[in-house]
DNA sequence: CTTGACTCTGTAGTATAGTACGGAGTCTAT
DNA sequence: ATAGACTCCGTACTATACTACAGAGTCAAG
């Protein structure tokens, strides 16, 4: 069986050589064989392994998120239902984090609107609440 | 004229004392005057600059971004217009967020509803890519 | 056998937005 | 006058996800 060193290992999964040792220390891959001298020895499996990881970020999960679901993975009892779980709870955020966003660029929009054709920034809507420029004039 | 303290202040304005410090190293906040003894002393002006810190945070803005609109506020020679240019770039900044958040939403329930009514977790779509669950077994 | 590329460890730095703390000095109400 | 609350400063710490670096040791090709 061919080892990979920590470098071909990065080439292949487009991940870091510092990345890879910080997510060993993050707990979210296993601690490799070593050589003799101290080199860590990957086989194959750890390159679909980043692959996952890339592929859970991408789909918005953190870092914590992905070690859990790798802990699921791990365990011999779990369902489906429990990776269904999480990432049922994973749209539920993202929806809340859409919302937000829009509530964020529906004020923003108003706000504009009401900005419209002003020549001087003195009565923007944008600044209400912000008094006291000719008073704080000079910094 | 009426002086204020740094704790009326994170009181009036409902940030705290060392955020308010905080935003001062960070030239979001002028420094004050100061007593004799070094106590900070505020005007009542502060409370409505918080405010507005505050409230643009709400909108989605960066620190840095509202020292930027901080700067533009305190440049005579702002326009309105320029305001909303920045307005107008965040906006497009949250809309660019608001799709990927929706692409994200998509792949995980494609994913979902390729994993209905699965009971082991071995072929589950979520973990294509890692493979090797029993060579890792044990960890 | 040498040379240059690679890897090791541990520590420190990046950015964001604060929060916490110790020990000293100050303010104010009674 | 004094007790208790308040404030000062500088530094360190939180969380997230890396990234960089020094100095030593190792590997592999020619």
């Amino acid at each position: 069986m061919k080892f990979l060193k920590i470098g071909e290992v990065a080439k292949r999964s487009d991940v870091g050589i510092e990345t890879i040792r910080f997510y060993e220390r993050q707990g979210l891959l296993a601690e490799p064989e070593r050589r003799p001298s101290g080199y860590r020895q990957y086989d194959e499996s750890v390159v679909s392994r980043l692959q996952f990881i890339r592929h859970a970020k991408e789909l918005g999960f953190t870092l914590s998120e992905i070690k859990e679901l790798l802990g699921l993975w791990f365990d011999v009892n779990t369902k489906c239902v429990h990776v269904r779980q999480r990432a049922e709870q994973k749209i539920t955020d993202i929806e809340d984090k859409i919302r937000s966003l829009q509530k964020m660029k529906r004020s923003l929009k108003k706000i504009m609107s009401q900005c419209e054709n002003r020549d001087v920034v003195d009565d923007c809507p944008l600044w209400l609440g912000l008094d006291g420029r000719n008073n704080n004039a000079g910094n």
